[in-house]
RNA sequence: GGCCACGUGGCCGAAUGGUUAGGCGCGGGUCUGCAAAACCCUUUACUCCGGUUCGAUUCCGGACGUGGCCUCCA
C-alpha cells in the first residue's frame, strides 16, 4: 500500500507520489521565538515529526530530509525583548531572548520524543538569501520599492488565494483594517521593511530595515531543499497568509508552479473546549504540561485525534491517555523494548493519511489479543518510548512515597494482615479506611498486599 | 460583516450510501472476607429541516451551533 495524504493544494486526499524517491524532501514552519512555548506549538510538532517517521521507513532514513525553522526575527520579538531586557543594547537583548526560547523549544520537543529534524535553520542567518529573492523579484516586477519597503503586488501571481481558497474580491470585503498607504493593493505584503533607530536592521539596497514575515521561510526552503520540494507543513491557522504568499514569493522567484507538490495543515487545539487566547488566560505552557504529564502521554494524547480535526486538550482526556498506557506497559517485558517490527494492519491505516485513532484502534486488539510484540512494536513506531515513560511512572510513586512515612504504612499493612488472617474483618477494613484517608490505595494479592499513592 | 471547516452514544473518537468501529466511563458478572486489579458481558449514536435514492449518519440544499482565517497566533 502506498501512502495518502490530504493535500491543501487539490483539497482531496491524494497518493503521495515523490519527486525523487530518492530524495524526499519535507519543510515545516516551526515557531516564531519570542514567548514560552505553548501545547498548540507542539501539535505540528508531534504530528510532522510521525510523518518525518513514516516517510523514514517508507523510503529509508538516508533518503530523507526534514528541515524545521526557527523564526527569530519579528516585531513581537523586539517588543518583547525590550520589556523583558530593557537595560542592555536591543539586538543583545534581541539574541538573548530567541536563544532562550529555541533552547526551550527543542528541549520541550525532545521531551515530547520527536526526532530532530535534519536542519533547523535560523531566519536570522539567511538575510542574504533572503535579500536576494527579493532582488529577484523586484527584477521580474513581482514587487515595488516605496519609502524604504519593498512590497509584493500580488496582480503579478494569477494564483494568488487559490491555496488558501480565497478570492481577492472576499479579502477585500472581509477587511477590517486601514490600508498602508505605501501599498498600490491592500492585499499587497511586504517583504522588506525600513527599521526605526530603536529597531533591529540589517544593510539591505532598500536602506537599513528587517524582511517581512514570510520571506524567511522561501529563502530557507529553497536553499535546503530546492525550488520545488514534497511536503510543506504546519497548522492550519498559517495556511493564509503565511503559505499564501510563501508560494506566490517563491512560485515568482523560481517562476515554478509550485513551491511543494503538498501542502499539509493539522487541525486546531482548543483548551476545555474554548480557545486558547491570551485574552482567556487560558494559554498552557508546555513546561507546565510537562511538568504535569510524561512526554510520551502528551504525545499520545495528540494522536488519538487525527491530524486534521480539532482536538480539545482536556484532563480527562490526559488521564485516559494516562491510563491506557499504563494498562499496556503493566504487560511490557525486556523483550517489549526490543519489539521493533510494524504491524502491517497497524502501519497500513498510518499511510491513509496518518489515520492514527484508527492506528491506535488496532493496538487495543493487540493488548486484547495479547498480540503484544505488534502492541509494543506499534507503540515504539509511533515514538513511544515505554521504558522512560514506566520509569517516569514507578518514580513518580516513589517521590510521593517519599512523602509519607513509610514505615508507618508497612506496620499499618502488616497489623491489617494479621486482622485478615485472624478473620478480624472489621479492623481490617478500619486500616484500609485509615490508610485511604491517608491517601494509599491497597491492593491484595493473595496474603501479601501491595500499594500504592492514589493520584489526587 | 466576508470566506472556510466541523457538528457522531455519558465522554473521547474513526470509518462508511444498506452490515458491531474502537477506547474510557456507567451497569451486570467471574474472582476476592470486603475491595482493587484483571477478565467476561452489556450500553446502538450520528444537530435540525428539506431533497436525491429502493435505502443516508454518509451525497446535495437550507437552518442552527462551534471553531478557524480575514489583526505578521502552531
Amino acid at each position: 500500500m502506498n501512502l495518502f495524504l490530504y493535500n491543501s493544494i487539490t483539497k482531496k486526499k491524494d497518493e503521495f507520489i515523490p519527486l525523487d524517491v530518492n530524495k524526499i524532501r519535507m519543510y515545516v514552519c516551526g515557531p516564531t521565538v519570542y514567548d514560552e512555548p505553548h501545547i498548540g506549538n507542539a501539535r505540528p510538532v508531534i504530528v510532522f515529526d510521525l510523518l518525518y517517521r513514516i516517510l523514514r521507513n517508507f523510503y529509508g532514513n538516508e533518503n530523507v530530509t526534514y528541515v524545521r525553522n526557527i523564526t527569530d526575527v519579528d516585531d513581537k520579538i523586539n517588543k518583547i525583548a525590550s520589556e523583558k531586557y530593557p537595560d542592555i543594547e536591543t539586538n543583545l537583548a534581541i539574541n538573548k531572548l530567541t536563544m532562550d526560547i529555541e533552547k526551550k523549544f527543542k528541549d520541550y520537543a525532545s521531551k515530547l520524543e520527536c526526532l530532530s529534524p535534519s536542519i533547523e535553520p535560523r531566519a536570522t542567518e539567511h538575510i542574504s538569501e533572503m535579500i536576494e529573492i527579493i532582488e529577484c523579484l523586484i527584477d521580474k516586477k513581482s514587487a515595488y520599492v516605496v519609502d524604504g519597503h519593498v512590497i509584493f503586488d500580488i496582480n503579478k501571481y494569477d494564483k494568488y488565494g487559490s491555496l488558501s481558497n480565497k478570492s481577492q474580491k472576499d479579502l477585500i470585503a472581509g477587511a477590517r483594517i486601514e490600508v498602508a498607504t505605501y501599498k498600490n493593493n491592500p492585499l499587497d505584503f511586504v517583504l522588506w521593511k525600513p527599521s526605526q533607530p530603536n529597531e533591529p536592521y540589517w544593510d539591505s539596497p532598500w536602506g537599513k530595515g528587517r524582511p517581512g514575515w514570510h520571506i524567511e521561510c522561501s529563502a530557507m526552503s529553497s536553499k535546503y531543499l530546492g525550488q520545488e520540494f514534497d511536503i510543506h507543513g504546519g497548522g492550519i491557522d498559517l495556511i493564509f497568509p503565511h503559505h499564501e504568499n510563501e508560494v506566490a514569493q517563491s512560485c515568482s522567484y523560481h517562476s515554478n508552479e509550485h513551491m511543494a507538490k503538498y501542502f499539509v495543515h493539522n487541525g486546531t487545539l482548543n483548551i476545555e473546549g474554548k480557545k486558547m487566547s491570551k485574552s482567556l488566560g487560558n494559554v498552557v505552557s508546555l513546561n507546565d504540561m510537562l511538568d504535569t504529564y510524561h512526554g510520551a502521554i502528551l504525545r499520545f494524547t495528540m494522536l488519538r485525534t487525527h491530524y486534521r480535526q480539532p482536538i480539545d486538550w482536556t484532563k480527562n482526556s490526559l488521564e485516559e491517555s494516562k491510563n491506557i498506557l499504563k494498562k499496556w506497559i503493566s504487560v511490557s517485558n525486556k523483550d517489549s523494548l526490543r519489539a521493533q517490527e510494524v504491524p502491517s494492519e497497524f502501519y497500513e491505516t498510518l499511510l491513509d493519511d496518518i489515520n492514527t485513532p484508527q492506528a491506535i484502534t488496532k493496538m487495543h486488539a493487540y493488548f486484547s489479543n495479547k498480540e503484544y510484540d505488534k502492541l509494543f512494536g506499534a507503540l515504539n513506531f509511533l515514538g513511544i518510548n515505554i521504558k522512560d515513560l514506566s520509569h517516569s511512572m514507578i518514580s513518580e510513586q516513589n517521590s510521593k512515597k517519599d512523602a509519607i512515612d513509610e514505615t508507618e504504612v508497612n506496620k499499618l499493612i502488616e497489623e491489617r494482615n494479621s486482622a485478615r488472617k485472624a478473620k478480624d474483618y472489621k479492623k481490617s477494613d478500619e486500616i484500609r479506611n485509615k490508610l485511604e484517608l491517608m491517601g494509599i490505595k491497597l491492593q491484595d494479592d493473595g496474603d501479601k498486599s501491595t500499594w500504592e499513592y492514589i493520584n489526587d
